[in-house]
DNA sequence: CTGAAAGCGCTTACAG
DNA sequence: CTGAAAGCGCTTACAG
């Protein structure tokens, strides 16, 4: 009864099978007769058989298991969404192995994006889901970008909400100009025609897109994005934090900031309150993201949801089809939802 | 230079040698002498030649992979250990197989920890780091604690912030006691003398661990808990939106709460704030557990923080020790500390 | 220090 | 439907 001790051998022994038989019920993939088939259950029941699959896969070249390569398991974006695409592999019966690759900007001197690239590929996954980083640059660096290339050749890799031009690769994204279109219409609808944007980085797509977005939005209305109103602080709370900071230090202010993502905005909104203004009252504020507990803040958060359980859906698919050698779309973009809660009122007259 | 075509039959070929000469290139278990190694290494760069991590595997019985089991990545207290786990883990050289294994209230159909216990067995996994479920349970299930006994001879296992009674399992937890008597120490300082505790589980160690300590904390101080000032409605933010509301539809109100986790703390603080209450003048809350938003709240939380990456090196040595089978103390305590910040103040008159 | 050979545990044509 | 045999790609005693 003993843990891992078995191998079909034993089990064809001790059913008076060949090992052939044990392995042709394992895989079910030929027809065996009835009673041996039993039989062989029996015997795998009794002694609790677990079939090796390191040996399988040595034979069958597949593992079962996908690589996931992101940033930050702890910013809820990428939880949620891991946990969407942890659902969807699932369904499939593929396990996720995760990295988290942290920011450059904070650990510059170490390269998790290679060592988990590189250390993916060697536990034999089938494919990887890949986010961040490199994929998120507007200009990524050339070696970056051959790598993916070359490491995209042994194994299919699929970019969720970033992009690789010049490569094959295929990419998953959330619609975010449809997003930020959604929001910019709101608040248009509520009367605000001075505009700020909060926080991400220059260079980075998630930030230069938006921007590009929101610019052009505003020129649909006759209006100009103010450079002082564009504080490109980072992702993070205390990025909010920072970015209101330097909005309410201008000589004049807007009566609407658009936050680069979810935890800029609840960054913004705790300085804003902080400093003695009311939201949505004397600023709306918005975010991106829709992640959980943006509904918990106070006041509680207008933004897009990304539709994660369709994002990753999307993604797990496009890569498994490519794991199989199936035909895939190059671009795939998932809808974003519009989520109107406190944090966005009428503008002040 | 194409992909996975490689073996070592074909390094050692190119390289004039023996494939016994190039595994040992590889492992670098045995001397081998420069000139060779020189050429080894200089094919196996050229054709980016890249070990079959799964042949090895079959040989040495080492994946160099661990299993982390938790109940939801999406939960920042998780999250948080998830990533501590992962950088401790990446100094060994192992990668994390995660699997989120969800409330067993919300989804009783599935038993997603059994599944992800067996699955990650099946991919070889070298140990397990077990957090939730069961191992949270004050009085498990026969038919659970079996399992993981038996599974536990397969390889090793150890509970994070868990337990499971009458096994030999090592555990890894945070002082909660600990954590809560500096808690109370921090309330009783600032006059508190009527306190509550919101949100947990009856039945569940995290919520009657805290609960008794409280207990025993107003009893050195000569006062009871007031059961109806205990709220046990859940981890969630809107568990803490729900037990503050029901604790202020009471007759009388404590002039302090107990979160059993900041997710709670968080919802409470939302629930009375809307309802017009001033958090601390009007009522102290705390929080526990050190999430990174909680330094964000409206106020900031006063809270304990769980030294993740104490608790992760810990887990992840002991775990590593008991693969290699090493001596390891059967439980194991690491301290929490005491944060405080504006969401405690002093009682009011 | 090095090579030939066996073997890890499974699956898959190949005959029958 | 079923068994004997070969082989997946690597590592490890075993000789030398």
């Amino acid at each position: 009864m003993e843990p891992g001790k078995h191998t079909v051998y034993d089990i064809a022994r001790l059913a008076g099978v060949s090992p052939a038989t044990v392995s042709r019920v394992i895989t079910g993939a030929t027809k065996v007769s009835p009673d041996k088939e039993k039989r062989v259950r029996e015997v795998m029941e009794l002694v609790n058989f677990r079939p090796n699959a390191f040996a399988r896969t040595l034979l069958t070249k597949k593992s079962s298991t996908l690589g996931v390569i992101m940033p930050d398991i702890t910013n809820l974006f990428f939880s949620q969404t891991f946990l969407a695409l942890e659902r969807a592999a699932a369904l499939e019966h593929y396990s996720l192995l995760l990295g988290n690759t942290l920011s450059r900007r904070e650990m510059p001197g170490e390269d998790w994006e290679s060592y988990y690239l590189n250390s993916l590929l060697d536990r034999q996954v089938d494919g990887i889901l890949f986010m961040g980083g490199r994929v998120n640059d507007v200009a990524p660096a050339a070696e970056q970008v051959a790598e993916l290339i070359r490491l995209g050749r042994q194994k299919p890799i699929v970019l969720v909400n970033g992009r690789c031009p010049g490569t094959e690769l295929r990419t998953v994204c959330t619609d975010e100009q449809g997003g930020v279109r959604a929001l910019l219409e709101h608040l248009f609808s509520l009367g605000h025609r001075r505009i700020g944007v909060l926080g991400g980085y220059a260079g980075i797509t998630s930030f230069e897109d938006k921007l590009a977005t929101v610019t052009e939005g505003l020129r649909g209305q006759g209006l100009e994005l103010r450079p002082d109103w564009v504080r490109p602080t980072g992702y993070s709370l205390e990025s909010g934090f920072a970015a209101m900071e330097e909005l309410l230090a201008l000589p004049e202010r807007p009566t609407a900031v658009v936050g680069i993502n979810d935890y800029v905005a609840m960054g913004a909104i705790r300085c804003a309150t902080v400093r003695g203004l009311r939201i949505p009252g004397d600023l709306a504020i918005t975010g991106f993201d829709g992640i959980q507990t943006a509904a918990y803040s106070i006041p509680s958060l207008t933004t897009v949801d990304q539709n994660y359980d369709e994002l990753a859906a999307a993604a797990v698919r496009i890569l498994l089809a490519q794991v199989n050698g199936g035909a895939t779309p190059k671009d795939t973009t998932v809808p974003a939802t519009l989520v109107i809660r406190e944090s966005t009122g009428p503008a002040r007259a």
